[in-house]
DNA sequence: ACTTCTATTGACACTACGCCAACAACGGCA
DNA sequence: TGCCGTTGTTGGCGTAGTGTCAATAGAAGT
């Protein structure tokens, strides 16, 4: 007799979320095109077309992936005190520090998808993710609601994103920097950005 | 009549690089699985089977671009005058500034192929690369022989680092920051790192 | 127990990749 | 000049991965 693997009916979304974990598992070990998606049927006690039922494609099912990676909690900047700027700052990058340490694996295997500029999807994606980080840290700074210069502002806030993902990646991979150098480093970048560079920056047409 | 195409033969190097040419230009626009080798074999006017014979696979290829497209010209850092540390710098962070915008289209798609963490050879490259551009700058701040705390100054330069291609981005892409905002955003972001935050971070274990 | 709904399956068509034996262009040698 | 060996180059074969779709079979409602 057979072993009693008889299909198993759920209800959709469930599913869904039992296929896109085991997706989120294997794309965050190994490249896009290094993972089939008969591996993932499989893992996933599933036939493969059931995966292009769901998702569509194998593409579409990697860009939820990513999307359900980079979710930064709102938290970060949330309820900050009203003292001083640097303070507030201080807290959020602690807090920063917080999630990234909680979520070590999750967090490491999403940036680790970050191919910008190949795709127009995963750029969109990880663009988003990165201005609504912006937003975090510029609600921190209380400089929400500056119109002058705006773009500029952001702009540099952006690619102060980056450093900070890379030292954090320093941190938990490769364990150079610790988490209270790591504090120093991210609240006293920023603050010399916003209060020394931009200002400075300010004027140039 | 048929078109006289008949087949070249060359010299093996003068091949490769024309193979190596046409990929890097695909590669540069596309994601790795959304190029085929048929394609690039095509452009090239050759035939697939050449590409393996050449390349052993199309991963291989890949990561020749890759590799290609990274080296950092070393004149960055050469022949510095023996000025202070601030105007060394400013001088090597031009001279990028330089490099960047010469060769524009080829940088951008060098960093855009970036998947950090994903296959061990892609994250290989990246990482030589990045431990070279350290050096460039390390060798600027005259700070290369540097004993102590080695380690945490190299992990935060190199974090430097990615902020200094994600500014770049801004720059060439976006267009939101000029060169000049750059030059003073670069300068003075990582004379802060060196000067106030590394001796600040020295102490802690 | 029967029907209905739909989650799930299995098979088909197509493309992409790696391999290999056969072919032919070019340089050497008589 | 004409043959000949080296090797750059080709075309085709086998395999693996992806997307589609009609057919199947759990599960819920009657």
């Amino acid at each position: 007799m057979q072993p009693p693997v008889q299909r198993r009916r759920l209800e959709p979304d469930e599913r869904r979320s039992e296929i896109l974990a085991v997706a989120r598992t294997l794309f965050g070990e190994r490249t896009y095109s290094a993972v089939s998606v008969s591996e993932i049927a499989q893992q996933a006690g599933v036939v493969r077309g059931l995966i292009n039922h769901y998702f569509g494609s194998k593409r579409e099912l990697y860009l939820e992936v990513v999307r359900q990676m980079l979710i930064v909690p709102p938290s970060v900047a949330e309820n900050l005190p009203r003292t001083t700027t640097e303070e507030r700052v201080s807290i959020c990058v602690d807090r920063w520090l917080d999630v990234v340490e909680r979520n070590r694996e999750m967090w490491l295997s999403a940036i680790g998808s970050e191919a910008i500029g190949q795709d127009r999807d995963t750029e969109k994606i990880l663009l988003e993710a990165d201005e609504v980080a912006t937003d975090h840290i510029l609600q921190a700074a209380m400089m929400s609601d500056v119109v002058e210069g705006r773009e500029k502002l952001r702009a540099m806030v952006r690619a102060y994103g980056s450093m900070l993902k890379a030292a954090s990646r320093e941190w938990l991979v490769r364990g150079a920097l610790n988490r209270a150098d790591l504090h120093v480093m991210l609240t006293t970048s920023v603050l010399h950005l916003l209060q020394t560079v931009f200002p400075a920056v300010h004027g140039n047409d």
